[in-house]
DNA sequence: CTGTTAGCGCCTTCAA
DNA sequence: TTGAAGGCGCTAACAG
């Protein structure tokens, strides 16, 4: 299959290859007439240009990259729909990698993207233990994550506030009525799991209620696995049930729910459920209260971010450390 | 953000850009001590090399491109997960591309990918329409499809052969005892809905069940909303409903049991449901009975069949056409 | 073992 | 308005 170039183009047309470039670009310094011609025996010889010389040349390439650790969650594959979709309207392309959430993975990914010239990160990274590889190659280009990140990385993000969040949850569960909260699904790795947990955990001894989190020493690929499996942990433990539980995340709560289910617990009669993220769209079975920002001001604000860098170069500290305000979504997982 | 070059590396280390060339690729023609020092000048200038050049001159990027209609479904996003890791592999790293279902922007990421120079592409495509864009590109690249074409396209696929299903679907139903058989969610547009269809028709007539497709003329963006869709549509038609549905997919089945949700039917209790394409991982409120091929063979036919073909060049069709024999996967949405 | 050189396909001055 | 020529960063002969 062998390449049809500019040249072959310009020996056809007989003009120069320097001709046919300004055809192909809209470039001026050519007549109608000339360009016409050319644009027709591209694609009458079925021309398609070669990207890897053009970027070469022009430094540029016009897509970004987008890095999520799981495209099997509904709540990641949003984010990247909605990235994809806003990079398309600043005239980018958007080129996905998925991390399976392993750490090697994500970072070879970086180091793909890199190397294609991509222009621009956005991520949402797998845990702390990938901002090494971040602050690496964000000396190449913009990168911009979705996740807070720990306080000696300078990686700009735009992410929700997670403290006011796991407040806001911890909150409605005791407006409720509940006198007993649990969170449940934590895994310590993650920063935003670690600012729900504390947050709910201050919110709840400000109000006097007694709450904990669930410690479990399980580590599972999903949230969803890690839900299902700490529910049923916590139902042969011994301890009685909570009558408000706070998910780690929304993913998390659908394995909570998997468990119920198997095991004949209703919610919300037996328990109040709550969870972060807002993915519940699409899952019939439940209407899962939740505190989550809004996705698509997120990724719109985070894109903007990023284009923003690619034009301008870095940007303050200041200006590149964005927390959303999330807010709460009440469906019907709680009582009353 | 200068980028570095071996130029840099070479000056740095004091030796040709052939010398950095060959320790960056393991070339042999260099000496031990040479690659080692030129290999630490690199890590600490923080070498990357640029893809886009090395692409250039070698005609190689291994790289392949991936294009589904929908991210967001459990569906796609898992032979995407699938396809990734069978590239990987190969030595292959995958770019993952989201159609959205729509025509024009499927056929943006073909272009784009081709432009990109990877070597083959794998495509679910949308639909029918997406046939013209796949030749046009198949000239310059393998491209294998991960659903049937129609027969005037020469493209190759690996797919279930769909006939087979939706025999093995009405064959099911009935021997459960189903009198009275409706095929919901149809839109004509989909082959593989076409021939699951069809088949279920002339499997039914062949045991003198009364089937039927049921026609409804929406057209919503995914199939689980046309699932609920139609469903609801049937409630509020005046024909009494069925004992035995045919989805036609699980993802069409998954709005339809969103929808009896809401009206308080209960499944198999009031009807028996069955589905295609086996998605209903995770969904923990319905087991539901479906008709399938394995997603791992599929997946691992496909990326063999265009890894051949990137190395080989053009297969006979014979070898290029494959149908895998789907089979019955029995959970708990049926009768018995 | 090492360096020099000629492209890969394209864009962009600079002259004509 | 056009063409010739140089170079983007890299690899792959070819000399030495």
């Amino acid at each position: 299959m062998k390449q049809i170039t500019i040249k072959d183009i310009a020996k056809e047309a007989g003009v120069s290859i320097a001709s046919v470039s300004r055809a192909l670009n809209g470039t001026d310094g050519i007549s109608e007439a000339s360009r016409k011609r050319i644009l027709d025996v591209c694609d009458r010889m079925n021309y398609t240009p070669n990207g890897l010389a053009r970027g070469l040349v022009k430094r540029k390439t016009q897509t970004i990259g987008i890095v999520i650790p799981d495209i099997m969650s509904p709540f990641y594959s949003e984010l990247a729909v909605l990235a994809s979709d806003a990079a398309h309207k600043r005239g980018y392309q958007a080129l996905l990698c998925n991390s399976f959430r392993e750490l090697g993975t994500e970072e070879r990914y970086l180091k793909l993207l890199v190397e294609h010239q991509v222009e621009g990160i956005l991520i949402f990274p797998i845990g702390v233990r990938s901002e090494a590889a971040m602050e690496k190659y964000s000396r190449n280009l913009p990168i911009v994550s979705l996740n807070e990140t720990s306080t000696p990385c300078h990686i700009p993000y735009v992410c929700a506030d997670e403290r006011q969040a796991g407040r806001i949850a911890a909150e409605y569960l005791i407006s409720r009525g509940c006198k007993d909260l649990l969170f449940l699904g934590f895994k310590k790795e993650r920063l935003a799991h670690r600012l729900r947990a504390e947050s709910f955990l201050n919110a709840a001894a400000d109000m006097r209620i007694p709450a904990q989190i669930y410690e479990c020493q399980t580590d599972f690929r999903t949230s969803f696995e890690r839900g299902y499996d700490h529910f049923r942990h916590l139902l042969t433990s011994g301890r009685n049930l909570p009558d408000g539980i706070v998910a780690a995340s929304d993913a998390t709560a659908n394995g909570i729910v998997k468990a119920c289910k198997e095991n004949g617990i209703r919610i919300p009669e037996d328990f109040s459920l709550i969870g972060f993220d807002n993915i519940s769209t699409e899952l019939p079975y439940l209407d899962l209260t939740t505190v989550a920002i809004s996705h698509e001001k997120q990724i719109e604000t985070a894109v903007n971010l990023l284009t923003e860098m690619i034009i301008q170069g870095p940007l303050s500290l200041a200006k590149s450390r964005i927390k959303l305000e999330p807010r709460l979504i009440v469906r019907r997982s709680c009582k009353n």
